[in-house]
DNA sequence: CTGTAATGTCTACGGTGTAGAACTGTCAAG
DNA sequence: CTTGACAGTTCTACACCGTAGACATTACAG
């Protein structure tokens, strides 16, 4: 074996560089996170966490990893409504642990289908469904999109109940033409994210559940806009 | 009125400014935008940027806010399922087009129901369902969450159909744990992002049509997480 | 002991956001 | 016209950032 033990020659552990790094990250986020406060608090030069790290990017990778790795995926069971969402609640659970990380899960965990090799629950229950292929990988991917996207608009406050001074602004908008928006002022007040998550993910599960009644493939007929292209980004370096 | 006229005393546009900084986000995304590289291809000091726009971070909210006015949100129509596909689909365009400002969108539009009183839609058509209110809400925010999840997941690859070396990279996997995974990979290599965002909203909506005849709350018995709190970051400036 | 390669440190460079002082032009009041 | 007052604009400076490149130190193979 490589790396029996993680010390190395000169008595600096990157692994507990990586505990300082995750913790910091956890805390207080990407905003107040850098290389050098980091080699600050972990009694290191800057310059050795990026020698282990090669870079700020591949060391936001690594805590990142970490994070993902700690999150136990469900063995498939007979239950695939039950099995997706056990992988919904294992990644929310995850979010609500580390909300900062959120954003690291999306700039690395999502770049391409080889990061989801580990998603094998998630891909046999859309096809136990009795999906066709094209549907079962779409739905698969999107699930996780979804999944990724309600974590992150939490992290991000979307989710929380509104105060009183949302509250005076939302009713102050036109009876006439908001009033759905100002009949759920209350239910706004009292918002349970728990139950939200949950009625969503249900929503999609059974909807999944009647796609596969679904006789031909069901393409809508706008026009398609071109696909998305961004060139540079922060996708994690392949080998 | 306080501005018949954008132009300022000594010239400077406001707005041109505004029109630069939303190209060079667009462009080039968060990484490769400064407020000096801003000042420099707009030919005005930085400083005057910040004047006029208080800080880098209100600067981006407008940016965000300037895209965000460009999608028309239709008016509510009979058919509330036809209704969130389009606010789906009219979102969707949105990130296409400008795919790197969808970081944005989650940063500044997510702070609370008071940044969504565009949605009166997406309520009327959950209320209209025969949902009961909190689940109206809850299912509303969802539904935003999951569209802003998707656009963002594509935005950063995750939807782009695999390439050679991912192929077999999953090809490559133990064939009896990832059956499913490896009977994908055709699936994966033809994947059409549009089909599958159809198919997911698709499979939402009819989730939520179904909800209805669900008679109580339906509540998990998980243990719910503790909720998420976050609270530094980027929220918008209330006044 | 003598390379040699890995590990850690130092310095320096070009970049960032922005606070605070200084300058400049415009307009209303005297 | 003169004189403030003041908003708009610019300059300077500060503290911080990631990291390239040279250097110092150490451990081990030969």
């Amino acid at each position: 074996m490589p790396k029996p033990n993680p010390r190395s020659r000169r008595g600096i552990d990157k692994n507990a560089i990586l505990d300082v790094a995750f913790d910091m990250f956890a805390e207080g986020g990407e905003a107040s996170f850098s290389v050098r406060k980091l080699g600050q608090t972990a009694g290191v030069d800057p310059m050795t966490v990026l020698h282990h790290f090669g870079s700020k990017n591949e060391l936001l990778r690594h805590i990142a990893d970490r994070a993902l790795s700690a999150v136990k995926l469900p063995k498939p069971s007979g239950d695939w409504q039950a099995d997706l969402r056990n992988v919904a609640h294992a990644y929310r659970n995850l979010a609500h642990r580390h909300p900062r990380l959120v954003h690291l899960h999306f700039r690395f965990h999502a770049t391409g289908p080889a990061d989801h090799a580990s998603s094998e629950v998630v891909y046999r229950a859309m096809r136990s469904v009795g999906l066709r292929d094209a549907d079962a990988a779409g739905l698969g991917l999107a699930f996780y999109a979804f999944i990724l996207g309600f974590a992150l608009a939490e992290a991000e406050g979307l989710l929380r109940p509104i105060n009183e001074d949302d509250e005076v602004e939302l009713l102050a908008l036109d009876p006439g033409d908001c009033a759905a928006t100002r009949a759920l002022v209350p239910a706004f007040k009292a918002l349970d994210p728990d139950a939200a998550f949950d009625a969503a993910i249900n929503a999609f599960i059974s909807g999944v559940a009647q796609q596969k009644s679904l006789p031909g493939p069901v393409r809508s007929t706008r026009k398609t806009a071109p696909a998305i292209r961004v060139v540079g980004g922060a996708r994690r370096a392949r080998t």
